[in-house]
DNA sequence: TGCAACCGAATGAACATTCAATTGCACAAC
DNA sequence: GTTGTGCAATTGAATGTTCATTCGGTTGCA
């Protein structure tokens, strides 16, 4: 029975990001969303209260699931190598869930991000990690004193810039743009 | 007759990308744009063949308005300078902007991204100048050699993120925070 | 006189949401 | 181990609303 739940539950959230991944928010109705579930439209209403709630909720299932893939680093790992780690996996991770990239790329450039934003509990783990990852390695003299914002905004803005490029069409993917990539931040803020 | 014309174009424009800003795709009704805009209804189907070519030639728009505004520089300063002052430009005129910034944002990930690039001429004349400024960087030796996305993503994204993290209210911005940023990127590429 | 610009009420389709009815299952009673 | 009971899960047709788009008519200018 609880297998039963979370399966149409996962079902009818997978089913939201393969649509909306191709036909964006507007374009997916909940019935589409209710057949490519497998499910009753009335079943959504059943675990969400409505499509807002049902894109927020969406919203929260992507930042586990990527969360859980990314900050599996060995803490013993030099600060460098984990730098280029972390990097890394979380291109690979999105490259490899394109839907979910773009859910949240059109997530947060719309009007729920707000709504979430105030309504929300502030519990972001994996900019907890972040900020702790950066800290730690400031504070070991390894990289430049920067505020968070700053350093988030050079390790991660080339990672999604890079993967909207790929995932547009803009150009393929080669493993060793992506190690020049990394390598051009580190250069950037290692002391 | 010609200024009438361009002033309601412009002004439905304007008004698409006023509500577009709050309450995204989905939440503005042609309806809404006409209020806003101080026309009726169907003077928009005057100049736009449905909501669709309104949100396409919005784009066109915005692209113009930011292209003209941010490659004026002064061909005579020494490469390194102007590899700053445009990133500045750039991160300026969006943050005056933000409008343009989210409207912008919300298309690329958006299924009419994938429409445009379908069926439109390829004369991106902002992405050409950029090709050609780092082509220059890289032939004269100032930069290292990169290809045309490693570099972009390199230079735009930290700047994308950093106006997201602002115009989202994660951070206050403060001109040395953006200092710190094209430093680090200049530092990153530079041989 | 003609045509482009403009108006806004009317139309119809698409869609979120509701709801009355059905199913299936856990657990208690016997 | 059979039957009964209640409740969660599920269904999908019906409802009502919200729009995009249309259209017949008006205005104003060349």
């Amino acid at each position: 029975m609880n297998i039963q739940l979370h399966n149409k539950k996962e079902a009818i959230f997978e089913s939201t990001l393969h649509l909306i991944y191709e036909y964006g928010f507007r374009g997916t109705p909940m019935s589409q969303i209710a057949n490519h579930a497998n499910v009753a439209t009335g079943t959504i209403y059943h675990y969400f209260a409505s499509k807002d709630e049902l894109i927020l909720e969406l919203f929260k299932y992507c930042r586990e699931q990527t969360n859980e893939h990314i900050f599996s680093v060995d803490k013993n790992l030099p600060y460098k190598e984990r730098f280029f780690f972390i990097w890394k996996r979380l291109v690979a991770y999105y490259l490899d869930h394109k839907e979910i990239f773009r859910f949240v790329e059109q997530f947060y450039s719309s009007p729920y991000f707000a709504i979430m934003q105030s309504s929300q509990d502030p519990s972001y783990y994996g900019v907890d990690k972040l900020h702790q990852f950066f800290e730690e390695g400031a504070k070991s003299g390894i990289i430049r004193e920067m505020n968070f914002p700053t350093i988030v905004s050079v390790y991660i803005g080339p990672a999604t810039s890079y993967i909207k490029n790929i995932s547009y069409g803009f150009c393929k993917m080669t493993d060793s743009d992506r190690d020049n990539i990394i390598e051009i931040i580190w250069n950037g803020v290692k002391k």
